[in-house]
DNA sequence: CTTAGGATGATCGTATACGATTTCGTACTT
DNA sequence: AAGTACGAAATCGTATACGATCATCCTAAG
């Protein structure tokens, strides 16, 4: 018997609720610092408050909102520090996942990513930063995408999210780095052509979003940190 | 009026069940594939069934559990491959915070680390599992502990509580896998007090908890990763 | 003996209700 | 005028109730 309706969004309200918010937050509708009423967003969706509160407590513990009790929860903050810590632990877990899924990377693989590098290329002109930045997600999920180990990939996962999150409230880009972006992208895809081991792999994966960690730390003149 | 008995656990209720939980899993008072069924968890701490539904869905997100739709939840899978992917993933992120921790251990901390590892030592002769297991956190988070970055710090912390929650119930000890680890002990604190960098750091590191899972691996017969 | 079908019980999912806590504005005191 | 105390409004926290869904067992047909 078919259970499942087909037009009603898939999995129960409280799951609908945790991709509704959580997509508005993406989506920067719901900027950092924003308040979530539980009543307000219950209303919005035409649910009650019980799952809307499950969905933000989900969203809570992966850090996407802060909670403070009999108070309430607003979108979480973005501080420059949180950006560097993220693309901090993204350059680990990528690296490694990328240096994991390396062996297992077909031609075809290559060839595909080596296509939305060059059309990351042609964006440099005209540049677009939500498209690039689509592009730039597409081109490393083919990388990392085969790593067997789905704890890591899930890390990974939850890095870009958060990256996503803080980018579109917050940060702008790196002039000259996008195009920097390009050639590094290039000389990973021959490192990988070329079957070079894992650790070679994995260290060139890391220094490559490390290059955009400091790029971004210079252009703004952060603190470094110690 | 005062509402908090003073001898209360501090919190909401959903965090005090959410607390009570993860205890008991991390205890195997709960091992894994144990059904956890909300009305009877509510009625064991007195609560009612909102606030542990809560409790289970924060495990959830921080996988100690897994959760079926109209089904439940069950305590979270601990097939062998469950604890491969758990220390693959933990040698990554301790090993990278144990290198972003090193500038900052000081002589004492190495002494520190070092008496502990002493103990250690005394302990292979009367080979305790429990007290071995603990005097090694102990060891290990003297190392990581100065990690500059929460993120990778919190990654760190949810590998070791899960590998915990593995061992407690399904694991044993490979032998002479004790005396080894002593040594490598060892041989990490002489790298950081020679002040090696942290490249160094970390691939010691790394490949100090690589040689257990292998030990692992290679004791139990496991099917190797490809 | 096997298997399809349906009844029953166990359990989850969410709406509603109400008590608890915080916040904020207002009036009163000094 | 500044600070404090009080009270109302907003919001959270949880108990209860009930409908929805799934698992199990029983029955009966083949």
């Amino acid at each position: 018997m078919i259970t499942q309706s087909v037009d009603a969004p898939a999995g129960s309200k409280s799951e609908q609720a945790y991709a509704a918010i959580k997509e508005k937050i993406l989506a920067g509708k719901y900027t950092p610092g924003y308040r979530l009423v539980l009543a307000k967003i219950a209303d919005d969706l035409g649910f009650s408050v019980v799952p809307v509160r499950e969905a933000i407590r989900r969203l809570e513990a992966e850090s996407y909102v802060t909670f403070e009790r009999n108070v309430g929860a607003t979108v979480a903050g973005i501080d420059p520090t949180e950006y560097l810590y993220t693309m901090q632990t993204l350059s680990i877990v990528e690296g490694a996942a990328t240096a994991l899924s390396a062996p297992r990377i077909m031609p075809a693989d290559v060839a595909r990513a080596r296509a939305v590098n060059e059309r990351m290329r042609e964006c440099l002109g005209h540049f677009d930063p939500v498209q690039f930045t689509a592009l730039n997600l597409e081109f490393h999920s083919i990388l990392f995408e085969n790593c067997p180990n789905p704890h890591i990939l899930d890390l990974v996962h939850r890095g870009w999210n958060r990256l996503q999150a803080l980018r579109s409230s917050t940060f702008s880009y790196v002039p000259g780095r996008a195009q920097q972006s390009v050639a590094e992208h290039e000389a990973l895809l021959a490192l990988i052509e070329g079957g070079a081991g894992p650790d070679d792999v994995e260290h060139t994966a890391r220094a490559h979003r490390t290059a955009t960690l400091d790029a971004y730390l210079t252009h703004t003149n952060h603190p470094t940190q110690h």
